[in-house]
RNA sequence: GGCGGCGUAGCUCAGCGGUAGAGCAGGGGAAUCAUAAUCCCUUGGUCGGUGGUUCAAAUCCGCCCGCCGCUACCA
């Protein structure tokens, strides 16, 4: 039996319009999902859409829509998105979905049975007209009025509030935090959530009076659930919980958790915590990713600059855009979107290193060849050394895929790229061509060959690209997952007629 | 304020106790199979500053300067 793993993006709000940020948390997920597939797991990966809260009540309103009309706009605007950029999600899940209420109410009665959610009173200083809570810190006072940052004047309110004992569990968190090194990445973040919790939790406020938009708490329907609540157990009602014979049962406790820098704390905090209170098995890994800025300015509805996936795409085509993402920041660093250093990677590394070598490859094949995959005969030390390093990019990549290591992998890849220029241009297989046709043979042979280990190895983040480049070596479609390299295609396979992958990028701008 | 992190070639970053590295950008050369792509060589850094530990420090410790993150109830 394969062995499962279980990935998700966090659900998006659907206040947002989806944008590159929420196009690059699906990315990351997509390739973790896709390359765990082609490495024989069982994946389920998960997506969606959160779509209760004040927010989305109001933004309704405001277009003066009914919440579900307006969030089932918004929600396939993110299918779209998922669409456009190639995800692989397995589901698409909605926090408005019945399986999805009857999961919130379930894991709820659990926490009240448990004695883990208990009621009582919120009491703070509220601004009307911000209508939010200010902590007494950021008060300033004003004619013996206390007014908030936004200089509103705030009261002191005390609302009847659903409380989960949060404060209870931080000795239970610190000690998971270190028996599972690993539950957060990267290791900054892990060290902030750690600082958080020795600093002390408060008990933690799970339920809201103050509008209606969102899963009623069993019992006492003057109350909704917090939202992060409701969004935080998507992840297992995706899993058909509490039904332990559902397909995807077996899918629970997630493998990992992708999230943005933002909501670190309510996966990696009060996740976990909700879910050993309710006594159930946490996830293995929450990753936060970072953010990035456009053209060195941060992305803002006021600066104009945000950017839509579905241009990039149009412009830049999908995988130029998917390998830009993941190759030019260390995932979990904060990272510059430029136009120019986009265009800078297209060209210097897809077309030039990786297109320009397979072309040049495979129309030396085509030519001289017969288009047939020539007869690999004795090896040289040279051959050998190339081939052992294709053959060793599942091994490489494996531990960084895990620790969500994307640039570092493609790295690895294009350390072979790289050599495999220098090869091609050592052996020189168009002068052999002249003078000993066999040995030509075998140096084309190694070429093809380590291609296909580059391609087979690239596919997850380059789907459509590998495609067509593993088309063109000639690899069937049964054929290009890890197990599948062990072996090799048979001589004489009669290849295409090749044809660029990565066309060079021109600016037709200037 | 408290806790944590960062400051290394023009740019982006790796190295984290043993004579400074990669990619890009710049310079020179080779080759001509290929998407004028590729390959080889090369310029360039007192590793933020300053004290200390050590036979030896970019790497460990102290202080200083400059950036950044976290410091809960909008999601």
């Amino acid at each position: 039996m394969k062995t499962k793993f279980y990935v998700t993006t966090p659900i998006y709000y659907v206040n947002d319009v989806p944008h590159l940020g929420h196009a690059y948390t699906s990315t990351a997920c997509d390739v973790m999902a896709r390359f765990k597939r082609l490495d024989g797991y069982d994946v389920f990966f998960l997506t969606g859409t959160d779509e209760h809260g004040q927010k989305v009540e109001k933004a309704a309103a405001r277009k003066g829509v009914a919440p579900q009309e307006f969030t089932d706009e918004v929600s396939s605007a993110f299918r779209e998105m998922a669409r456009s950029m190639g995800i692989s999600n397995d589901d698409f899940i909605r926090t408005t979905e019945v399986r999805h209420k009857a999961a919130c109410s379930e894991l709820w009665k659990r926490l009240m049975e448990r004695g883990e959610i208990y009621l009582g009173s919120y009491s703070g200083w509220y601004a009307v007209r911000d209508e939010a809570f200010y902590d007494e810190s950021e008060l300033t006072e004003r004619d013996g009025k206390k007014i908030a940052p936004s200089g509103a004047e705030v009261e002191w309110v005390v609302e009847p509030s659903y409380f989960f004992r949060l404060s209870n569990w931080g000795d239970k968190l610190l000690e998971f935090y270190e028996k599972n090194p690993d539950f957060i990445g990267p290791t900054s973040r892990r060290n902030e959530v750690m600082s958080f919790v020795k600093s002390g939790l408060k008990d933690l406020s799970v339920s809201r009076t103050s509008f209606t938009w969102g899963i009623p708490v069993p019992g006492d329907a003057k109350h909704v659930m917090y939202v992060w609540v409701d969004a935080l157990t998507n992840y297992l009602t995706a899993t058909g919980w509490p039904d332990n014979q559902a397909p995807r049962a077996e899918f629970w406790p997630a493998s990992l958790h992708m999230v943005g820098k933002d909501i670190v704390r309510f996966h990696a905090v009060y996740w976990p915590a909700l879910l050993m209170a309710a006594g159930l098995p946490t996830p293995k890994r929450v990753f936060a990713h970072g953010w990035w800025t456009i053209e060195g300015e941060k992305m803002s509805k006021s600066l104009g600059n945000v950017v839509a996936p579905g241009d990039l795409v149009a412009r830049y085509g999908l995988d130029a855009v998917r390998y830009f993402l993941l190759r030019e920041v260390p995932f979990g660093q904060d990272g510059d979107f430029s136009r120019r250093a986009l265009i800078s990677r297209m060209n210097n590394e897809l077309a030039n290193d990786l297109g320009n070598l397979a072309q040049r490859t495979l129309s030396l094949v085509a030519r001289h060849c017969e288009g047939r995959l020539p007869v690999r005969g004795v090896l040289t030390p040279e051959d050998s050394e190339l081939l052992a390093a294709a053959e060793a990019l599942p091994v490489k990549m494996r531990p960084l895929i895990d620790r969500q290591g994307f640039s570092e992998a493609l790295e690895e890849v294009w350390k072979v790229i790289r050599a495999a220029n220098a090869y091609i241009d050592h052996q020189a297989p168009w002068s052999l061509r002249k003078t000993d046709v066999v040995r030509m043979a075998t140096v084309l042979r190694v070429l093809t060959g380590t291609l296909r280990w580059v391609a087979t190895v690239l596919q997850p983040v380059m789907p459509g690209s590998m495609a067509k480049m593993l088309d063109q070596l000639g690899v069937p479609e049964n054929a290009r997952d890890f197990a599948a390299l062990g072996a090799p295609l048979p001589d004489g396979t009669v290849l295409p007629a090749p044809q660029g992958v990565f066309p060079r990028y021109v600016d037709d701008a200037a």
